[in-house]
DNA sequence: CGCATATTAAGGGAAGCGCT
DNA sequence: AGCGCTTCCCTTAATATGCG
């Protein structure tokens, strides 16, 4: 198998590895492949003590694509392997937590119900105290399961608990349910729902001409409040911070239904908002084989570095040591333009940051004419 | 061949964002 | 204030490499 490793590292773009979307009974299936492959290895003459061979996820494992239909490069792994030994005291541990994630994600998918990771965890804890401690261990397991059994994280029936919301010039319609005017939601929108299931069949239609993203839940709700989208024709929407799968699944969904319209974004203007920025660009490594599936172009609306004569000198506050890291990192990433890592520079010599609420220094009023200034000026990057 | 050093993977911790 | 979700960073352990 080194062999295979060291070569495949060299293939061209075609072998890439990626996560399936599979039906129950598909999952169900490659499950029992794998367990009675391991079954094989045991009762052979020779037990031989097995590795399980999964995706690497590591950061030095992704590759930079470009997409044929968008300009928007995106995060892939290519096909190098770690492994989950039952050699050694330490990992041996990690390499029976997948099989118990393995076997109760079997009886979830029998069941046909969904769960989320926190249930999941809370379950883990009541039947297997001995190898489950931590809701990280969870996550990361479920991910080796991901990566072992190739499908999707939702093909497992494992949902996202969401947090995004929605609002604006758009028309929702849930199978089965009355269409929901999202103009008519409130300041506090609709709510995205964690089943990707039913993301995926909702039935949309705007007259919109952007699609606005928000960091921040309390920009978001000044925006709604004010009916932003009734003087600039769009469709807001937030993840409350750093997105959730079904946020960016959802406005995956809207890059697919609405490709003419732009993705506007609107950041603090600090390295943690840039990174914001960038998980709903690029997706996420740690979310391994499923990254690229939920990525789109989104541009950067604001705040930027010509922005910042608009705010009083007293609302830009001094780069903590966290921000510095974070701009590090930016930085030396291979997958990001020049005129982001130009951006970050200035933060980190002049060492300030600044929030978009700043701008209320001009009134409430003040934002939607920013946002609208910018938009009718193509000002985004 | 044995030892010291470099590289790599896993775990723990912390941080930022928001909610309750 | 505590929690959930996400990410990133640092420490530690184990393996691979280099050198005499």
């Amino acid at each position: 198998m080194g062999d295979l490793c060291k070569s495949s590292i060299f293939f061209s773009d075609q072998h890439l590895c990626y996560a399936d979307i599979l039906p129950p009974s598909e999952v169900r299936a490659r499950i029992e492949v794998a367990v009675v492959n391991f079954l094989k290895i045991l009762s052979s003459p020779t037990p031989a003590i097995s590795d399980l061979p999964l995706i690497n996820r590591r950061s030095n494992n992704s590759r930079v694509s470009q997409g044929l239909l968008t300009d928007a490069s995106r995060i892939f792994l290519s096909h190098s392997f770690c492994t989950r030994s039952l050699m050694r005291e330490n990992t041996a541990k990690a390499f029976i937590r997948v099989w118990k994630v393995m076997e109760m994600c079997y009886q979830i998918l029998v069941q046909e119900k969904r769960v989320t990771q926190r249930e999941l965890f809370y379950k883990l804890l009541c039947t297997s105290p001995d190898y489950f401690t931590s809701q990280l261990q969870v996550n990361r397991t479920i991910q080796d399961v991901v990566a072992l059994l190739m499908c999707s994280r939702f093909s497992l029936g494992i949902m996202a608990s969401s947090r995004g919301a929605v609002a604006g010039r758009l028309l929702l319609q849930e199978p089965n349910q009355e269409v929901v005017d999202c103009c008519a939601c409130g300041s506090s929108g609709y709510a995205i729902s964690g089943n990707l299931n039913l993301l995926e069949k909702l039935v949309m239609k705007t007259d919109a001409r952007y699609i606005i993203v928000v960091e921040k839940h309390a920009i978001f709700q000044r925006l709604a409040e004010d009916c932003i989208f009734n003087q600039i024709p769009s469709i807001l929407i937030t993840a409350k911070g750093y997105p959730d799968i079904a946020t960016r699944f959802l406005l995956h969904q809207f890059s697919k239904a609405f490709p003419e319209l732009p993705i506007l974004g609107l950041f603090d203007w600090n390295p943690a908002g840039l990174a914001v920025l960038c998980t709903f660009k690029f997706g996420s490594i740690g979310m391994g084989l499923e990254a690229y599936r939920y990525a789109c172009n989104i541009k950067w609306l604001g705040l930027r570095r010509d922005d910042l004569h608009l705010m009083p000198e007293e609302s830009l506050v001094p780069l903590k040591p966290r921000d510095l890291q974070i701009a590090k990192s930016l930085v030396s990433s291979e997958i990001l333009q020049d005129n982001y890592k130009e951006e970050v520079a200035t933060m980190v010599e002049s060492g300030q940051r600044a929030e978009i609420e700043a701008l209320y220094f001009h009134g409430y009023n003040f934002l939607g004419k920013y946002i609208a200034n910018k938009i009718v000026q193509a000002n985004y990057i």
